[in-house]
DNA sequence: TATAGTGTGTATAAAGATATATACACTAAG
DNA sequence: CTTAGTGTATATATCTTTATACACACTATA
């Protein structure tokens, strides 16, 4: 099973931390399926040029949290998402980005309602400008 | 003066890196003039909830790239930004801009073609189609 | 069954980067 | 000289990443 992690080698945030970023995101949207054999952390290590500790501590890492299921000598296995875990995570995902977003609007002193209206355009044309206007104040 | 810096407290991009990127942004886009007095490093710590040494570190950093002039005891300063350093901050900060951006097509297996089609059909419309194409007279 | 071989994950130690607290040194002004 | 403001140096803790050696599991084969 080829996993298709990208690395930016210029980029401030640690390798583990892309590269658990990426997996977490591949594993939980179902792009890699339950009960997949990850390939082991030396042919891992290999493919992204780091270190084995660095895919061990990944491993690791989503096997606290449940994603993966580890056995030594044999290999780590994809666990199953629980359908809660995949709204969580979709959750996260969307809150966060949305929240760099918004620090990104006050770091350049846009207003609030600069912001609303950008908000709206863009879901308007993102989605269709049909759905859930829901409470629909502002028609600017 | 305030220094308007935006701390994302989830990233994954270190706090003394966060803080240097857009420091040195606002001095190289001239939105700091040359010659303003910096806050201190004990000030400016205290307003990012931060280490007097983390900021001790930008100031040190800014200045070896000579964007800062500092003097013990009395504070730091904005140092002039010639031309030349202007015009590589902004060849620096659009080449990794494309270079994340080929990046991510990669990641997703787009082809040289289609991403050369995109790129084209981008410029076309930010640009407005008409001008420079091939030249040859870009600086670099 | 036994055992050697090759594949897996695991543990230990160490180096470098990041962030902090605390004490020190310089400068300007009273 | 004193004082209150600057930047600076030292020691320390934590995080990130690596190299190396070790332990466990499957399998071929005698």
């Amino acid at each position: 099973m080829r996993i298709p992690i990208q690395i930016n080698e210029n980029s401030a945030e640690p390798l583990y931390h892309q590269i658990e970023t990426q997996l977490r995101s591949l594993i939980i949207s179902g792009q890699i399926e339950e009960g997949t054999l990850l390939p082991s952390i030396r042919e891992f290590a290999g493919g992204l040029n780091c270190s084995v500790i660095t895919v061990r501590r990944v491993y690791q890492d989503l096997e606290n949290e449940g994603l993966l299921r580890t056995r030594q000598g044999t290999g780590t296995f994809v666990a199953g998402v629980g359908e809660q875990a995949r709204a969580q995570f979709k959750h996260d995902a969307v809150f966060k980005a949305l929240e760099a977003a918004v620090d990104t609007a006050q770091s350049v002193h846009c207003s609030e309602e600069e912001l609303r209206s950008m908000f709206f355009k863009i879901v308007e044309k993102k989605y269709g400008g049909k759905g859930g206007e829901i409470g629909g104040e502002s028609s600017d």
